[in-house]
RNA sequence: GGGGGCGUAGUUCAGCUGGUUAGAACGCCGGCCUGUCACGCCGGAGGUCGCGGGUUCGAGUCCCGUCGCUCCCGCCA
């Protein structure tokens, strides 16, 4: 016997006469002495039951009633007459006249109300299970099945298997911290939870499934954000044989149809592309916000004569003064302009210079004097600037003003209201294949050691500050939502690889034999992406946290609020994996 | 590892320059109510002001420390 026979929240009109069993949660109870309504709750919605006090048993259960009672009510759908019709409700023309009413599950005082907006998010968090009754949280989770439903029909539609990997993983001591785990098979050694399925991806591709994709979960022992957490979700899609022209139409064709079914709005493709060099110095960001203009541009040129001392010095010294021109600004105060200077040198910059254009064409700035006609005009032609705009200077070191310059742009369309609705995607190509450190004296993946060198940088080893390797990142409204490269398909290459980087051949061989020894065995050129897909969910579901589209978020610190992982663990449990805590226990 | 914000009833918050018995709304409990849908009306209970210390005649309020949550920087091959 089943317990329901609809469910209520699907009750309409054409329902009218029909006698139902519903089964479901209490929403909300109003009692009128005589009448009792009850807003019934299930997974598809609300409808009002109605109990009258004729039904003397259903009345009495209707009056024990409290919010989140679990219940079960049979009764005849009926037409409401003309005033009483909700239209707020989709249920909202019928009600169910209750005959008979039962309590499956009582529920003790909530701590919070379901219907309140602005709950302190752990204590949300403590009771997951409540809060996820809420519309917005069914809606965010129901989204992102979605989402990951489309993402399977889109990959299968085009030749790709959902291939697993392991996540008891190696070891590899390189990039995100790794969480650890320990077993009693082998004390003292460790298994890595996997930060990606790189390695594995790329073994199924050089094992000749050419087109492989997985939704797979990722762990990386780094601090929460709003936008990041230990444990994660990607999109992960690795293809032998790859054009990286292929995969961009691939996905692009998958982003439209997302954003089509789930957003209804149509996504122009193929999306904008734009190496790295370019984002760098034209928005001071390797992922560019497209939604607003203001683009950076150098006028190390303009001033390289000039008699501002401060400008002068900085282009002598092989530095450079960029800067870009926003409309509007005009009436900052003192005030303003104090905190725009605290902003930059909070990012590492010394300061920020501004020359606004007021209409008429008088410049008004604290540095005009310093600066000739000639140097004024040059800088208003070089960013752009109209009347009404306001430029903003930087003069630094190449790597100190980008590292301004960009934090500022965004700031200030934000500030501005420059920021347009939209969906602006953009690719990124072309990133330096290497990074120097200069405090460990040694070279550093930018990406991952095992991104090809795009073509024109083979022979990367050479001069790897200018290497490029050949890599893509997909970036959405100024927020990298994916990335990923065409990898080292030769043994050779990716030896050489290492062996800038540092990693002794003794090390690549403990760390990565597994994966040179089956790129010395007919690896086919392959390459593929990865795509934060909580990330994309929380895009998608217009939410401002990742915590709002994963059911059982982690907290800061990585700690469940929910069960209070991580805990302690018995001694013998330590002993048997031959570990001992040396620190003092977490609590 | 560093910096910022927050912590007062079950919840969301107010609480002024330190000054009687710390308030409101919602929720909760009791009563009344046959057309409500944020039902309404009447009554009631509910507080270690995160915790510890200090200053003061007097601390929710000021100071120091600490814990928890959160945002940001570092970090995120």
């Amino acid at each position: 016997m089943s317990y329901r026979t609809r469910l209520a929240g699907e009750l309409r009109a054409a329902d009218a006469g029909q006698e139902v069993t519903l089964a479901g949660w209490v929403a909300r109870r109003r009692d009128h002495g005589g009448l009792v309504f009850v807003d019934l709750r299930d997974r598809a919605g609300i409808v009002q039951l109605v109990v009258d006090p004729e039904q003397a048993e259903a009345h009495a259960v209707a009056g024990e009633l409290r919010n989140e009672f679990v219940v079960q009510a049979t009764g005849r759908v009926t037409p409401r007459s003309a005033e009483t019709v909700n239209p707020r409700l989709p249920t909202g023309e019928v009600e169910v006249r209750v005959d008979r009413l039962e309590v499956l599950s009582r529920s003790a005082v909530l701590p919070f109300q379901l219907d309140d907006e602005n709950v302190d998010e752990s204590l949300r968090l403590h009771h997951r299970y409540l809060d996820l009754r809420r519309d917005e949280m069914r809606r965010n989770i129901h989204t992102r099945f979605r989402l990951t439903q489309i993402i399977r029909r889109h990959m299968e539609d085009n030749g790709f298997w959902e291939l697993e990997t392991p996540i008891l993983y190696k070891s590899t001591p390189e990039g995100a911290k790794e969480f650890l785990v320990p077993t009693s098979t082998r004390p003292g050694q460790f298994y890595a939870l996997p930060q990606s399925p790189q390695t594995f991806k790329q073994l199924y591709a050089i094992a000749g499934y050419e087109r492989y994709y997985q939704i797979a979960r990722c762990f990386r022992d780094e601090a929460t954000r709003a936008d990041r957490t230990a444990e994660f979700t990607q999109l992960d899609i690795e293809m032998a044989f790859m054009d990286p022209e292929e995969l961009f139409g691939l996905l692009e064709a998958l982003f439209a149809r997302l954003w089509s079914e789930l957003l209804d709005e149509q996504v122009a493709t193929p999306f904008r592309r734009m190496t790295w060099d370019e984002a760098m110095l034209r928005y001071g960001s390797d992922k560019p916000d497209l939604r607003f203009g203001a683009e950076i541009a150098d006028v190390s040129g303009v001033l390289a004569g000039t008699e501002f001392k401060a400008f002068r010095g900085v282009v002598d010294g092989g530095g450079v003064v960029r800067g870009f021109a926003v409309p509007g600004a005009l009436e900052f105060s003192r005030k303003d302009q104090d905190e725009l200077v605290e902003f930059a040198k909070s990012w590492g910059g010394k300061g920020v210079a501004w020359l606004q254009l007021h209409p008429g064409g008088e410049v008004r700035s604290p540095i005009a004097k310093f600066l000739s006609e000639g140097e004024i005009a040059g800088i208003l032609e070089q960013t752009g600037a109209a009347e009404g705009d306001t430029v903003f200077l930087v003069a630094d070191q190449e790597e100190a003003a980008v590292r301004v310059l960009g934090p500022l742009r965004l700031h200030l369309g934000e500030r501005l209201g420059l920021i347009t609705e939209g969906w602006q995607f953009l690719w990124v190509t072309d990133f330096p294949m290497f990074e120097w450190l200069p405090d460990e004296g040694r070279w550093k993946a930018s990406h991952n050691p095992f991104s090809a060198p795009a073509p024109g940088s083979e022979q990367f080893w050479v001069d790897p500050a200018s290497a490029r390797s050949y890599q893509y990142d997909l970036v959405l409204n100024g927020n990298e939502i994916g990335g990923g490269s065409v990898r080292n398909h030769r043994a050779e290459t990716q030896s050489k690889v290492f062996e800038l980087l540092g990693i002794s051949a003794e090390r690549a061989e403990e760390n990565f034999s597994f994966l040179l020894r089956a790129l010395s065995m007919g690896a086919p050129p392959h390459g593929g992406i990865a795509f934060g897909l909580d990330r994309l969910a929380m895009l998608v579901a217009r939410a401002d946290s990742l915590r709002e589209v994963i059911a059982f978020p982690k907290g800061q610190g990585g700690v469940d609020p929910l069960t209070g992982a991580p805990s302690p663990v018995p001694a013998s449990a330590l002993t048997e994996l031959g570990l001992r805590v040396a620190g003092p226990p977490p609590a």
